[in-house]
DNA sequence: GCGCGGTACTTAACCGGTTCGGTTAACCAA
DNA sequence: TTGGTTAACCGAACCGGTTAAGTACCGCGC
């Protein structure tokens, strides 16, 4: 079975390779009935394109990409990755572009590839997660000259065109929950702060505590379990014990769980706990995790659309996502009488 | 910043185009003095192959595809995946191969994928998960001609190249380990059985339960933390209760776990919980989680160099990966007096 | 009758590599 | 000296599309 190429389509329907061309791509320069006289003959053939000759004439590649500057032991802990990869493959499948992921050590790494990519023409566009303050990659994108969208807040972004969510809000609503349950003293187990987002909450955190009046005791950690672990080991154990801990993402949440339970204590009788993320892991702990909840998967989806805006000639905008709203569960409860 | 190829690498070096091209892919035909020349001259120039035009003539794509037939939900929720995936990856990056990644929801829809795959020359092999008993893919791969790597047992791999861990051998240690602690009646939280390694843990259960003189009660779920509930809901209140139980991966077991607190039972005390895949979760549960551990990432990346081993000429063969190993923890004991 | 504009094509160059047949010059044996 | 090898390199075709430029034909207005 020889590869079906537009020539043979061409010689069948007794034309040029060049009307093929326009027929099959919807362009003018062909009658209606020589379109669908050539469409008939590329579905019987069950022609399908080249994706590399399409791309080495017309320069795109009919790819985005997406790097990952984690560990892959780190990835495959962390729910948030996978789901956001799904909902991106979502939208891409139907367009039928592709998707090239790459892994990473760091994010030195990470801008290899994008030079990379960029020289080799491989991707019509990238996908930038984890965007940190000052991020070194956004220089590096706009000299390389690759779209992207970068998924992280605006005041991070730079002027690039951005998916967020509303971290400010939803932190300022998971303290609002927790002083009405008349808690006064508040932990938070955030990740490293670096990174956009947590630098962000960290602002939000600071901010809402002041205005409710709350007392506040903040650990970074590096968002794996054993860290999440060892946090809350450290809130729990050493100094005045806060009566709720909000966490940055649910592994630690999960994890602070684990190791409250380990201490003899109760959630929530004894600590109120609040997950962010909310995976399906937050409704199967006992007791099940109080988060603020997104849909990561819609998340991942709407990042894939604005890179398809943003290569269609859209301007590079900031565009809100959602605010992650707050789920109550088993783990909220009253401060200890004490 | 014109892009720099071949020709003005040729012009530089004072050599013909097709001469640069044997001088830089380390084929005979030029001299060792006109290599040295013209890979400084690429080097100075900051080359980088193009991708689309070498996949065009040479008719290889770099690329390898992997088609994960799930929702993007389940995926995120199950560790397995992207721990796979990264180790995939690890390789692929070394030898600067691309990772096509696609998420469909069905085994009709990946078989689609890999027809257009195979005409597109899209991909140089694809990576199998999954397999089925009776797997339509195999003779579809076939059929197109697609080198491939099944990840699943020899018994279902139809004599193409497999990956495959014991799970037999896993099987029989986790229930001599239960049998052990004088567990007589067993429970096991199963997959759908026309998943291979379900089907093949499926027999080993009830073989090595026959062996050890236990009596067993088996649930088969579709793999989500919440079948996973209710399968040992249904357990733990209707019928026999079973005082151990097996479960098929590593979010029903803490879906598990979260049911049998709920109930106000005790594990290990009123029932021995074992889990399968040991991710990072089962040692951030209370108590923490006995499973059936082998190393996923590596798993990946055993895999991804049997890929390239089959492109490279190498017969296909079954290889063993290895064997989970038992890891105890905290919900093993024995079973409950009575 | 002539020029003009538009439609429906064809032709051929081009994208950036790989590869194959052919040429040249050096070397070697008879 | 001559015929035959061989290494080293050149030139061009080729992969399968896209697209700018060119051509043939038609209808229309003046």
């Amino acid at each position: 079975m020889a590869r079906v190429t537009i020539k043979e389509i061409a010689r069948r329907a007794g034309v040029s390779k060049g009307a093929v061309s326009y027929a099959l791509n919807n362009q003018p320069g062909v009658s209606e009935a020589t379109r669908a006289r050539v469409l008939k003959v590329a579905e019987e053939l069950e022609w399908v394109p080249n994706r590399a000759a399409r791309q080495l004439s017309a320069a795109r590649s009919e790819t985005f990409g997406l790097v990952l500057a984690r560990s892959a032991k780190t990835l495959s802990e962390e729910p948030f990755y996978m789901g956001f990869v799904g909902g991106v493959e979502e939208v891409l499948g139907e367009k039928s572009y592709a998707l090239a992921l790459q892994v990473v050590p760091d994010i030195a790494e990470e801008m290899a590839t994008y030079r990379k990519w960029a020289a080799e023409r491989r991707v019509d566009g990238v996908i930038v997660v984890d965007i940190r303050v000052d991020d070194p990659r956004i220089p590096l994108l706009r000299k390389v000259g690759l779209p992207a969208v970068l998924v992280g807040d605006p005041s991070l972004a730079d002027g690039m065109t951005c998916v967020w969510t509303d971290a400010t809000s939803a932190m300022n609503a998971a303290l609002d929950h927790v002083a009405s349950l008349g808690h006064r003293l508040v932990g938070r187990v955030a990740g490293p702060s670096d990174h956009g987002h947590v630098w962000i909450r960290d602002q939000a955190f600071n901010s809402a505590s002041e205005r409710l009046g709350l007392e506040t005791r903040v650990v970074h950690t590096d968002f794996s379990g054993e860290s999440g672990a060892a946090a809350t080991r450290k809130l729990m154990t050493e100094g005045v014990r806060p009566t709720a801990v909000v966490y940055d993402n649910d592994l630690m949440a999960i994890a602070g769980l684990s190791v409250v339970n380990g201490l003899g204590l109760k959630a929530p009788d004894d600590v109120t706990l609040v997950a962010w993320d909310d995976s399906t892991l937050c409704r199967l702990t006992h007791p099940t995790l109080t988060a603020m909840s997104h849909n990561i998967v819609a998340y991942g989806s709407e990042v894939a659309h604005r890179l398809f805006d943003l290569l269609e000639g859209a301007r590079p905008e900031a565009h809100l996502y959602s605010t992650p709203q707050l789920v109550v569960r088993e783990s909220s409860g009253p401060p200890p009488a004490s």
